[in-house]
DNA sequence: GTGGTCTAGACCACG
DNA sequence: GTGGTCTAGACCACG
């Protein structure tokens, strides 16, 4: 899987890397117990220094998406706990964006065709 | 139109009075062509610095959801600029949100309720 | 509130502020909105670097312990959420200190003399 | 006597083994001068390297839980040394664990309750 | 002035 | 070899 940072965005580097391992998840390109690159590996690749990729490793596991092991390294976990709602700043970013793109003059049936192209 | 910062959130304050604003003209609470309240009143009602609200002015000024002028103050803009199409970043935050939101255990058509609620 | 650091001790340091800080807390010493010193402040004053005292806040602000603020720093936070029960962790830590006490052969009712104590 | 690793723990695999073999004798499911299983068999029990193991009894051999011999592997020592006191460790461990209950809510009677189970 | 992020380097425990 | 922690410094957005 690769990473790819824009570094003009206002999204800290450990957070656009944290999305995309998200996403990666969710899209099925990572799998269940799939191994993701060491801190290390991952670092050198984007080309930023480990603790920032270190923070997102840490994130992730805190969130539940992966664990970490001294052994193994990290890798996705097998069982992601689904709490079948959505967190409340999640719901507000939604609505914002829905707010937005209604007045941009995006129907709602674009947005219902994103969330079926995204799910 | 009352606005409400969330002293817990992430989110800058400047930030989240911008939202509520956009959110407020997308719902039709603020009508177009509707006065706005000063800076010095919106930031006295909040209870925040001037300079915040202001900058949240300029930032929805050059938006193009907003005009001002010296006369009357700042008032919702009669044509807001309608490109059709959603913002890139927006896009991406909308990836990343149903990308969680499935993780969570989240069904499609609940996203989809949340559209039809929130447009 | 003073902050003691055991440099000998396996607890990485932005774990022993931490918990300090939490027992300050309960404790009272720490009351509601009460002011925390600012991150340069406490780190020089523990004579550690500004970025583990940063990691300090960041984790006490997830656990929903304080609040941080770019304008005033960082406060305890009026309303701490009460979940009602413990943690897995902490239960099974606990169970391990008993097990152990008990092999030391502390009675039982000093265990709870503790408790009486502590809480 | 059936050893668990949580994989998810921080705690240390060395250490979640340590813990458990003397909850083991805490509870006396583990008798005084009971035979433990030989390195290289927990070892394959568990799934994980030998050293880990031998790590795990060298700590109980100086902690005093248990003692060694060349000719009959590992045994539960029959008499634990009791200093009648805790650690200074678990101690400070118990404090955390009473705040952080105490501030979820979590009744004093709830954590006496919790004594009287695991003693 | 404040917390938040990041770098470039280092050392450590675990396995 | 791996992640986890920490330092000494820097720059930034927010208010």
């Amino acid at each position: 899987m690769i990473i790819r940072i824009d570094e003009y965005s206002d999204v800290p580097i450990y957070m656009q890397i944290r999305n995309q391992i998200v996403m990666g998840i969710s899209s099925g390109e990572l799998g269940p117990g799939e191994q993701l690159p060491t801190v290390r590996a991952l670092a050198l690749e984007i080309g930023i220094n480990t603790m920032t990729v270190s923070k997102t490793y840490q994130l992730l596991k805190q969130e539940g998406y992966i664990m970490t092991d001294r052994k193994n390294g990290a890798r996705v976990r097998e069982n992601i706990a689904q709490s079948g709602v959505m967190s409340v700043e999640n719901k507000n970013e939604l609505r914002r964006i829905v707010s937005e793109a209604r007045l941009s003059g995006v129907p709602k049936n674009e947005l219902k065709k994103l969330i079926d192209e995204f799910y």
